[in-house]
Formats: structure tokens, C-alpha cells, sequence
DNA sequence: TCAAAATATGAGCTTTAACTCACATTGAAA
DNA sequence: TTTCAATGTGAGTTAAAGCTCATATTTTGA
């Protein structure tokens, strides 16, 4: 594994013209990478599809991994803010009703924009694992187990792992439903909701 | 998406000693692709690595698309191939005993290389699908299919959505596990085992 | 033994994509 | 209005990686 530079932005835009700019080339990004893969997503490229020059794009992103890495923060803060948003919302329900407005979040998340959701998880990994990152997921897990412990689920093993299984199991089950093309979230997501109450043994309302 | 030629060996090799290139190439190439990702991904790195020159990697393969092609459709056919073995080995027995094989087979396929499991993945998605990997895919769904009518289990769902749904189950649970590095694989077969069964509906033996 | 086919070699050609830099334009403070 | 910082530009440099090809070596079969 190569030790690239640590990817951060170059510099940050103080005008609104700038902040614009930042934004239209994540955008792209996301949009490039969507569309074509790893094949094409190429600094040229991203530059040109966000309707901006290269020399722009090296203005704020040291390299083309600094793209990437903003890209897959954004992508985590928005999974973040989204299922805590989704928790307040529905704070002091019913468990069913909890759980069901939790993988509302991740199955949109997921199934939204399936290509781009796995290849920015693939980049997650290859990217040397920022601990900005790495807190955005911990706090994710931690909401569940909180989840979990706040209405005194009985667990079949220990909290931390059965958090863990369960966002895997989710998250499996919408990569391969992303795959073969799902067309119909609904059932997609009275699915996972038996596979996670199940899971738990808790009996389905 | 560009158009890629379509990635087929070159020639087949007739001697010996050009079988055992070919190997050492796919075996460099999984090797490389595992310690290194796709960052020193290479057709050089790859011959280097295998210990023949880069001459002989473009005399069996037509494009470095073509390795890794190579190396998917190797990748798939011991999964397909381990799981049927797995089947006929405990043909007639105990669902709870059939279950538990085909557990075995896909933690270790997923749990024994995690890092090289994850990149074939992506690259199973990239490459344009190929039928016969796409066979070999539906096979093993085919498999879990009859499992499931075989033992006549109460189904919460469709037979082909349910199958489906247990492989991404068992897939999700599995690449977490490897990411965050888990060191026991009898736990997490016993977890996965609780998770299939629960969302079958089975009682625990 | 020997010719022909199969296999192996690696320097180097070619393309491509990351990245730079000298210069142009725009915005804001004074 | 002026001045300077912020922002924008894109032709061009550079490094790397895919791939070729003329040539060398090994194996086979007669």
C-alpha cells in the first residue's frame, strides 16, 4: 500500500463563487463515478462534467484521492444525519416504529444511487481510514445499540456484536437487492424488517 | 462506460509448462490485487510478481481486463464448486446439518482472503457480465433454492426472494465481520446460523 | 538429430491521466 | 476607482502503465 499525501482539501473557498465550484465538482464526481466506474473517473473528466477547469479542481483538492475522500465523507455525514434525524423524529415510540423509520434511511441511502453507493464503500476502504470517518460510522453503531439498550431488547449475543450484524445483514441484503435491479422498496424493506426483528426475537407487530 | 474488448485468453496453453504460467499469473494477480489493491493492480507488477516476463502475460491474455476476468470466473467456480460439495456431502441429513455446511463454505470463501473477496467483488460488477459467470451465480441460488423446498420450510416470502435475500444476508454479515476484523470465525458462523434460521422461521436444533 | 511449433523474453513504443504554472478574470475593501 | 486577494483557466509537462514485437529458448514429434 503506497503512502499516498494525506488527502485534504488544498484550501478552503471563501466566496460563494468558490464554495459553488467545491460543489459542483463533488457532484460530478459522484455523477462520473455513478455512470462510468472506475474506468472513467478521471480529474480531466470530473473537471469538465462540473463545467470547471482542471486547474480549478487542483485549487482545492491536493490530489485526485482528496476528491474521492471528500466524496466519501459526504456520502457517511449524510447516512449520519439522516438516521439520527430519522431517531428524533421518532423518539419515545414503539420499537417497530423506530426501527422501520431507521431502514427507511439506509435502504434509501442504499438503493437511491446502488452503483455509487458501492463503489464509494469500495473507496472507503482504500483510502486510508480517516478518524473524522471512522467516527461518523461509530456513531451510527452506537445509535443502534442505544437503540436496542433503550428498549430493553432481549439479545441473542453480545450488544456490540449484534449492532455490528445487524447494519451488515441490512446492508448485504440492499447490495444484493441493488444488484438484480429491485424494483419495489416497499417489500424490500418489510424484508429486512423481518430479517432484523427475527434476528432479535422480537415478534413482529 | 467504454467499450471494452471482450476479455477472453488469448490461446490456450497445451504444454505443461505454459498451464503452470498461467496459473502463477492468476495466483500473482490475486496476491497483488490483496496487498496491494488496485493502486499497484499492474500487468507488470502482476509478471513481475509471477516470475515471467510481460511478454507471456499478453501471450495467454488479450488485456489486463482478461486477468482479472480470469480471476473472477476462478473466484466464483470454487465458491459454486465448494458449496456443491458441501450439499452432497450431507445429502439426506438434517437441514440444521445441510445449513451449517453451506454456512462453512461461504464464511471461509469470504473470511479466508476478506480484502481479495471485497475487489473481486467490484470487479465482478465492473466487468461486462459474462453468461457463463452469471451461470454459475444462478447455480448456487438454485442450490439454496432446493435446500429450502427440499426440507420444506415454511417460507415468510417468496422461494426466489428468499434465497436471495439469505445470500446477502450471509454475504453482508460476513464482509462487516472482515472489516472490522473479526478473529472468530465459530462465532460468527453461530450468529450467521441464528440469523438464517430466525428469518426462516426455524427453531433452533 | 533436427526442424517446426510452442513458449518465453524485455526493451521500448504509445497512450493516457495526474498534475503544474504562468497568466486572466472577478470580487471586495478602502 | 483602484488595488489586491481570491478565483479561474487550459495548454503543456511528466510519469506511469498498457501493450507490441523482434528475437531467443525450449519442447515435441518424426
Amino acid at each position: 500500500m503506497t503512502q499516498t499525501t494525506i488527502p485534504r482539501p488544498r484550501k478552503s473557498p471563501v466566496q460563494a463563487r468558490s464554495a459553488a465550484t467545491v460543489d459542483a465538482i463533488l457532484e460530478a464526481a459522484a455523477r462520473i463515478l455513478e455512470s462510468e466506474g472506475f474506468e472513467g473517473y478521471t480529474t480531466n473528466a470530473i473537471a469538465k462534467r462540473a463545467g470547471v477547469s482542471i486547474g480549478s479542481l487542483y485549487q482545492y483538492f491536493p490530489n485526485k484521492d482528496a476528491v474521492t475522500a471528500a466524496l466519501v465523507m459526504a456520502d457517511a455525514m449524510q447516512l449520519h444525519d439522516n438516521v439520527y434525524a430519522a431517531a428524533e423524529a421518532t423518539a419515545g415510540q414503539d420499537f417497530g416504529v423506530q426501527l422501520n423509520a431507521l431502514i427507511d434511511v439506509v435502504v434509501a441511502h442504499q438503493l437511491d444511487r446502488p452503483a455509487l453507493a458501492r463503489l464509494i464503500d469500495v473507496e472507503e476502504h482504500r483510502l486510508a481510514s480517516d478518524p473524522e470517518l471512522e467516527a461518523k460510522h461509530a456513531s451510527v453503531l452506537a445509535l443502534i445499540r442505544e437503540l436496542l439498550m433503550a428498549n430493553r431488547i432481549d439479545l441473542p449475543f453480545d450488544l456490540d456484536v449484534v449492532a455490528k450484524d445487524l447494519f451488515g445483514m441490512v446492508h448485504g441484503m440492499c447490495d444484493f437487492a441493488g444488484d438484480y435491479g429491485e424494483t419495489n422498496p416497499g417489500q424490500l424493506k418489510a424484508r429486512i424488517r423481518h430479517a432484523v426483528l427475527s434476528y432479535l426475537g422480537v415478534p413482529a407487530s
